[in-house]
DNA sequence: GTCTATATAGGGATAGAC
DNA sequence: GTCTATCCCTATATAGAC
């Protein structure tokens, strides 16, 4: 594997398990046992990674993001959609954990970072009609307005708000942290469903958190 | 005005406006014009200052979530409740800009700040069955955990969130900020609301955003 | 209480040899 | 591509005079 890989990935691996900014050029250097002068020669600078990881992650998202085209966006396009979602902020949550310090050194981060959450919000809101025009739920335009922002708020923030409750030591396996992610997520939907359709999530919630 | 409550209302302020990480205590002796070797003589070091905001904080916060006692909650404590929480929130919005950072920073604020969250979600809970109780909504056990849980998450975090969507520049007042922020939540709650709640819940909103 | 001057430490980044 | 050595800068914090 080339170094200039292994840097991209131990990065990540680092500032995810630690936060960011308090990783050094010289802990990812010590942690490959090469030189700091070496991260030098594949990187410019710190910034310069961090724009590298944050590509790799824009395009996770754009493909998590991605409307459901050719045909009305159902039930399963919106696991899918949450499913996509978590895992990849899961991947990069070093992003998230310090969101607005990371994107406020960097204009052109916080543009597409601004892009990506525009977008999170309207993907949701294009499902959500879709489950109105089959008749899965009800809602007005102004319902699914705010329900598709506030989507998006625990989509986003969920991961946090996690780390902060449950203690460093002892936190659950890492998948469950997703799973109530997206369970918390369809709570949000669920009383917007209609009979059919709200009972069966029940149903499947219930299995899916035991 | 003694110079230590001025060093306190100083930083404070300099935190919300830059973030906690790029303020020095250079910077805030600067803006006070004294010397950094007298603002040594009122503060051990910068995390004691921090302690101090967060103790104002907390008691603001504890304050705010005071479970209304000898009655039944009602709507009216909803309002009040996410008013008084939004509205602290803001005052110290600086911990929540980069909460993971100065958290992780100090075991003691870690723990208190996780205490303020259980307990957000708890007089919501208290709330959310007041509301029950009275009949002025219906929904199951299950459904308002999630929905404490949800409602933490969006007071939490819905100042962060705008601060990402709006451009630095042309963000609106800020009293704005906090009226969306409040409505998001009571977007969470009104389809859980009985008709003529709901309906009113409608009208107030309408006329709240406008 | 307040100042000036300074010590200390660490992170970001480069030069030049190999 | 990789290393060693080093420079610069900034932030925290202290010493000692006034």
């Amino acid at each position: 594997m080339k170094t200039r890989d292994r840097i991209l990935q131990t990065s990540l691996r680092l500032f995810n398990d630690n936060g960011e900014p308090r990783i050094t050029t010289n802990h990812i250097a010590d942690e490959l046992d090469i030189s700091p002068g070496n991260l030098y020669y594949h990187f410019r600078n710190k910034d310069d990674i961090i724009n590298l990881l944050f590509q790799q992650f824009e395009r996770q998202m754009e493909a998590a993001l991605q409307v459901p085209e050719r045909r009305v966006p159902n039930m399963e396009d919106m696991w899918l959609y949450l499913h996509l979602v978590f895992e990849t902020i899961w991947e990069y949550r070093f992003l998230y954990r310090d969101l607005d310090n990371i994107l406020s050194r960097n204009k052109k981060l916080r543009t597409h970072f601004r892009r990506i959450l525009e977008r999170k919000i309207h993907t949701a809101e294009i499902i959500l009609r879709g489950l109105v025009e089959v008749g899965v739920m009800s809602a007005t335009a102004a319902d699914i307005a705010a329900l598709a922002r506030n989507i998006a708020v625990v989509a986003t923030y969920w991961l946090n708000f996690q780390r902060i409750r449950t203690t460093p030591a002892a936190d659950g396996a890492d998948s469950d942290h997703l799973a109530l992610g997206v369970y918390q997520v369809l709570a949000l939907v669920a009383p917007f469903l209609n009979g059919d359709a709200q009972r069966l999530l029940r149903q499947l919630s219930l299995e899916y958190l035991s």
